[in-house]
DNA sequence: GTATATTCCTACTAATTCCATGGGAATACG
DNA sequence: CGTATTCCCATGGAATTAGTAGGAATATAC
């Protein structure tokens, strides 16, 4: 239950290891190869976090990726809204008048709480946080 | 994002369905009608819920499937295990020594504090909190 | 003891999402 | 010009989720 996709794991190592390079770039090559992701997959999710705007790019020979910011500013959450959208428990989350009938919407409640416990714990920790634990 | 399966939300309405009942047991088929279920899916859902002792059942003419316990004593984390197995973000909660080089293990304590966020808030919560939610 | 209502069991199919892979265009450097 | 890189779009296979189908076992009522 609640596994996370290879994609948001691969993602996160991607960025602590764009972390490490202390503001140098590297390629998207050369992160696959040293954290074992698939390399062209690696290129996709990287560009949906320069579409997110956590990383900035640069093109042609000597081109690569760079964090945007540093780590301490860097949220979880963020990362994980990047290439997953938004935690959403289930469907109906904001309106509270979907069902007309039966305990369809009666949960409600219980899932916005889940997802205010999950969405609490990925806005408490920074990327800075994943590497010195 | 951490999108909960039908299964899941099924088998919670229906355990609402049956805390309703004050004790005397409803039918599956029953059940499937009032809460816009499929009927024979639901059947396989409240197999689970019955393996795992949540519910007992009745079987022949006027059987069907009563609580096992009252409302207030059924946590909900019993409910999802019960349907979806243990909450587990990532394969590599419990091995600290899986990997043996890249950073792929490094986030690992990230994950370990994302399935106790979860974890605590699926315990906290009973049956009757969201009845009465 | 027969008809009926119910759980229980096993297998199957359909749909959806996840996990990549492939080919090549655009760009930048030397 | 040659090479290394990001960037874009399409495709395909694998795995999971969601739901169906058929019928056996069991209990009740008459």
């Amino acid at each position: 239950m609640f596994s996370v996709p290879t994609k948001t794991q691969y993602g996160i190592r991607a960025l602590v290891h764009l972390a490490r390079m202390e503001g140098s770039s590297a390629a998207s090559a050369e992160i696959a190869k040293a954290e074992g992701i698939p390399p062209k997959y690696l290129e996709g999710i990287l560009g949906q976090l320069k579409t997110a705007g956590l990383v900035h790019s640069e093109r042609g020979k000597n081109g690569g990726y760079r964090l945007a910011r540093s780590a301490s500013d860097l949220r979880m959450i963020e990362i994980v809204e990047a290439l997953e959208g938004e935690v959403k428990p289930v469907g109906c989350l904001d309106d509270s008048a979907v069902c007309a009938q039966g305990d369809c919407c009666l949960p409600r409640i219980f899932w916005v709480g889940l997802k205010g416990a999950i969405d609490g714990y990925l806005e408490s920790k920074t990327l800075l946080d994943v590497i010195e634990s």
